[in-house]
DNA sequence: CGCATTTCCTGGTAGC
DNA sequence: TGCTACCAGGAAATGC
């Protein structure tokens, strides 16, 4: 057995890292738009990394002109001019940067030319859980995720009313959540941050949480979203926008890595558990079961 | 179909 | 300084 100083210590290391959300790809995405719109794909190909569903058909893209920069969850989408689009998760450690890194380039294209404009897109991805791949477009027959993907929680037709149909199953409401279904781009962090905001115990099933709860939960998802954005993300260890700027809403964390540090409501300590594989931030206190489902399933 | 479990992958860290 | 074990997680794959 590993003494808790262990587990702790190594905990508080990840949590000085990153994970790209709907804040932090959003914040790529705004970077990358102004000078990736409307270039040609000169060249695009794999470098390191297994030929594989994950980096897929990028031959396809040369010749093709790139015209937009969307976000789609935490998906990046380029349509391009023929009937294709570049779509690139960035997992847990996906960087764009047009400077080659030294190590871990999984995929690259380059550009035509253009005064004054970088000429290359480079996509590094340590442990390798991102994907960079060209498929037809509007086909998301390999990436089933995308493909059923809920609202985005930024437009303005996401609302409560959308939210709780989308909260028709027995799974906990934190799982639910990080399935992309009810609504597109929560992680790890938001997921345990919305919920704080919201006073809803991560266990509670998704189905008893009630229309009020969820109208509170719609709000707290947008807030602490348009917050993150404001600050371009959140840096734990090693974030970096595409220009090498650090994301600055960790200091604004509620719940997300302060095991045992109090409430910032009611000075509880914070809870940490375990729940569908992920570490699971809570207040004991302020946020409570619910005793029963509101609805069947 | 729903839901639970397993898999992928590497670097930072504790502990010796 | 070096060695080893552990562990974080988004989405897909697999199992039932």
């Amino acid at each position: 057995l590993l003494a808790p100083t262990t587990l702790a210590g190594t905990r508080d290391a990840f949590y000085r890292r990153r994970m790209p959300e709907l804040p932090e790809v959003e914040t790529v995405r705004r970077e990358l738009a102004p000078w990736l719109e409307g270039r040609t794909i000169r060249e695009a190909r794999r470098v390191d990394a297994p030929a594989g569903p994950k980096y897929l058909h990028l031959e396809d893209a040369v010749g093709q002109t790139i015209r937009a920069v969307d976000r789609r969850g935490k998906f990046l989408i380029l349509p391009l001019s023929g009937s294709d689009e570049l779509i690139i998760h960035l997992g847990m450690t996906g960087v764009l940067t047009p400077t080659r890194p030294d190590r871990h380039v999984r995929a690259m294209i380059s550009l035509e030319p253009l005064a004054e404009q970088p000429d290359a897109l480079y996509f590094q991805d340590t442990r390798r859980f991102g994907r960079f791949l060209v498929a037809p477009y509007g086909d998301r027959s390999c990436l089933p995720t995308l493909a059923r993907m809920g609202p985005e929680p930024l437009d303005p037709e996401f609302n409560a009313a959308t939210l709780f149909a989308g909260l028709n199953s027995r799974v906990t409401i934190k799982t639910h959540l990080l399935s992309q279904r009810p609504v597109a781009g929560l992680g790890n962090i938001y997921v345990d941050e919305a919920l704080w905001r919201a006073r809803i115990h991560p266990e509670t099933p998704a189905n008893a949480v009630s229309q009020a709860r969820t109208t509170t939960l719609t709000e707290a998802i947008v807030a602490v979203l348009q917050a993150s954005l404001a600050s371009r993300g959140t840096t734990l260890k090693d974030y970096r926008t595409t220009t090498g700027e650090r994301g600055g809403f960790a200091a604004q964390l509620d719940a997300y890595g302060r095991t045992d540090a109090p409430c910032h409501r009611c000075e509880t300590p914070i809870r940490r558990t375990v729940l569908g594989q992920r570490s699971t931030h809570y207040c004991p206190r302020c946020q409570r079961r619910a005793k029963r489902p509101t609805r069947r399933t």
